[in-house]
DNA sequence: ATAGATGCAAATGTTTTGCAGGAAA
DNA sequence: TTTCCTGCAAAACATTTGCATCTAT
């Protein structure tokens, strides 16, 4: 079924006259066994015991395509460095401020309470980044 | 009303065994005049009016100050630049993606929304990022 | 054959740091 | 006077770009 995905993006490309070659297969690859939330230079490092010889503009140019193609979003959790996150419906984020552990979750909830705000003040609302900053349960127990 | 904010600084950089500046001075002033929402950039291109041999790292230094003392705090609205909001209650943000504008918004729905979300995953909330982006009512005349 | 892609090195833009001289306490 | 500040230039980062060389189509 990552398969799936993966026929996706060279679909992508092809309808933008643009070409299928292994450094993008490896990148794709390893972004989506990450699950997600992977930022380009971890990539990188590990894209390199493939590609011995492959540069960081390859990275960083195949992961902003990933993003325009719409399998992948940029997500700035961590204020200086960007995360590739895997793009599904709109969702949203938990991350601990101890150990960096993200996790997702999306409530209809959430969805309304911004299309009544954007409303009240006149805004077309077209996307969103809610994010609760905090400590997961291991990092609490850890602490106290 | 202004001067109590300036007051809270001096205490603060006290407290610390740090000095009050003349360029310390300018830059809270200009920050407090901003009404929130100023890049290090513009504070820096303007407060070079009073002080022109100001340099920017005095600037960034004098910022960074402000954030500890708990009277701006840094927000990423435009993921390569850091601006510095004032701080006051905790408060969200929507943001025009066509102008720029930023309005800042309360509500008590968020906050409720917040904890019960974090409560379900047995995360321990410490602080948020609520933003909605999309067009401004006068951006959206603009463009339809 | 031809438009694209790659890897490298150099450039970018933002933010930080080292340091010698200058100023607040 | 002592400790902290400042301004400058240089360093650090993450990210982007120019370009000669390769490669998918």
């Amino acid at each position: 079924m990552e398969t799936t995905v993966k026929v996706k993006f060279w679909e992508f490309l092809r309808e933008q006259g643009l070409r299928q070659t292994a450094q993008r297969e490896a990148i794709l690859d390893l972004f989506l066994d990450s699950g997600g939330h992977i930022s380009p230079e971890s990539l990188f490092n590990t894209v390199k015991r493939a590609h011995p010889h492959i540069g960081y503009s390859t990275v960083y140019r195949t992961l902003k395509l990933l993003a325009q193609s719409g399998l992948a979003q940029e997500v700035h959790f961590h204020e200086d460095q960007t995360l590739y996150d895997r793009k599904s419906e709109q969702h949203d984020h938990l991350v601990c401020v101890r150990c960096g552990r993200v996790v997702e979750f999306q409530f209809e909830s959430v969805e309304r309470l911004q299309s009544e705000i954007a409303r009240q003040q006149g805004f077309l609302p077209q996307r969103r980044k809610f994010e609760i900053y905090g400590l997961c349960r291991e990092c609490q127990q850890r602490t106290a």
